[in-house]
DNA sequence: TATGAATGAGCATTCATTCAT
DNA sequence: AATGAATGAATGCTCATTCAT
């Protein structure tokens, strides 16, 4: 493991426990055990660190949603999405916290989370094709991704204050009542 | 105008701007124009001006979402509470960030934390009402809360990325995409 | 109790806990409940508190030391002084703290210590006048005088080590080692 | 000479002439003319600089009062001791100021202490052996360490409010007394 | 690639003291 | 006699960053 991904590592770590601006330098130079100068060989400055991080999380988030979906169905593609997201964020609670703490905090400058977002490409495809397709009603797409990402972020919070002790009927309530909102006719 | 009253004002003023981490006691001090000492004087620390902060904020946040209800139409009290969270997060930026950020961090005691989360109370009155009407189906009661709450977030921190330019269409739309997806029976 | 008054105990106690420099005026303050202001009503700065105990606590030395003494006899009243010196240390725990800190400490000004010479003329006195019946060897009076109060302190400090299990025979060997020190002639 | 060296030494004449507490670390910034971070580049923080010095003075410690011992004569060798410690603690005000005003203090881990007290070995078994020889009466040796160690003290008490001028013969004084108490017979 | 000494601005906080009431 | 608001210099310490090796 080379010295430039533990300290990758350990900043994930330690922004996971404190946030991000509880985080310091000197910090993940003690935890992660590489020299002051290392760190500055590697990375230009803090900030760079935070990107890097941020950037590679993005990009997970990007190939998890879409991964194993069933082809026809559209109802179907939407809960194992759902479901993709969900459960990536729950078996990755680094991950989670980050990604969630990155949404808002002003550490990040827009031109980076535009960066991010072409990784959404292809959830924002699927919206679009649904629309099309006359199945979703034809909303504004970036309200339609952030109402359906927030559904997610909001049952992890919830799975994660009931201890994970959520019951998959809650999950499937909730996949449901997503689904639902964004129809053009009722079932 | 005490000095006290104008460490406080400044303090909501900055954090409201760069968030709490990011705002130093020397930064309310040189904007406040108030002394080092007269701010010791009257807190005790920097937390104690955030707590008394989020004390302050905390009080209005129980009445707020219930107010003016309209008294028949069930989707219209939805619609009413849906904007009344949602103005007043976008009204109050300050209580959005605590309420989001700081709520579930361990900066805020819990006995704080609760007194804010009273307002939980009349949402669930209005969701198990709403479901004895047969208007809504009989989910979870704390995954409809939890979803309604995250929506509206959602919206917020949309709100928020477009530098406040999110037009009053995509409000409507987002409001609708929520209800819909509580709903029974298709209208 | 006079306001005064608890001001001057409290910073003595503290001072007793804490030592002079880790006593500060704020907390001698809070401790006694006194207001800021009152404080400085009743002392011109944080040395005037000092030198004020200062001056109570060497006055009570001089009286204590010289109690009680037999007429005849000058090795009995040498017994006498120095024990009533040594129970005096060991019943006043703060007093001994104090005067030992004060002994030494450069906060006390040279002046502020000749002052408090002056209530040491009588033992001054009585080394004197045993030197001048040739009991005494002709020492240097100041030499006599620390190492008289010394060998007390040595044993008060040893006393308390022991956490107050020190024999009677103990200090009864000090003096008698105090004593034969000083002679002219062996007994 | 090391940054860390310059720190060590400014501290060692900063504390011989003001005491501990009255040492700040911007005082020991300023006069050593060390950057602040480089001072925290190498001691953890200010009680690290105290506890390096304590240490390194206390090497010298265990060996200096048994230095130079004359062979046969028990007077002498009693004289070279008490005149080893106290021109030790003469032209070692800091290890003076250290063992009577710190090694007392909480300041100090009580391991360092220890360390530190490892010089009376060597002073007991030399009462002991002086005891044995009928030289010496049979106090208590607690007894008499604790009043060796407290008139050399005294001395080097009066010797530095005398400001340095404490003649010699006062000295020889104190030796004598300091000797004739502990003495069997008369000489 | 890796190290760690060096920097000084900045941090939260405490201090002794003044002053108007 | 008593109060407590107000002050700003000072304290111990952390920070992100630079640079010579």
């Amino acid at each position: 493991m080379s010295k430039k991904a533990i300290v990758l590592q350990t900043t994930l770590e330690l922004i996971t426990k404190q946030g991000i601006r509880a985080t310091s330098l000197s910090q993940i130079i003690k935890t992660s055990g590489v020299a002051n100068g290392t760190l500055y060989h590697h990375f230009k400055n803090k900030e760079e660190i935070i990107s890097e991080l941020y950037l590679m999380l993005s990009q997970d988030f990007g190939t998890v949603v879409m991964r194993n979906l069933p082809e026809e169905d559209t109802k179907k593609q939407f809960a194992i999405m759902w479901q993709n997201l969900f459960y990536y964020f729950v078996n990755n609670p680094l991950a989670f916290i980050f990604s969630e703490q990155i949404a808002r905090s002003p550490e990040i400058p827009t031109s980076l989370k535009n960066q991010a977002r072409q990784y959404y490409k292809d959830i924002e495809a699927f919206f679009r094709e649904t629309i099309r397709k006359k199945e979703f009603k034809a909303y504004d797409i970036l309200v339609m991704e952030e109402l359906f990402f927030g559904n997610v972020v909001s049952l992890v919070k919830l799975y994660e204050n009931k201890g994970g002790n959520l019951k998959e009927r809650c999950i499937n309530q909730a996949i449901e009542i997503s689904w639902k909102g964004f129809l053009k006719k009722a079932e």
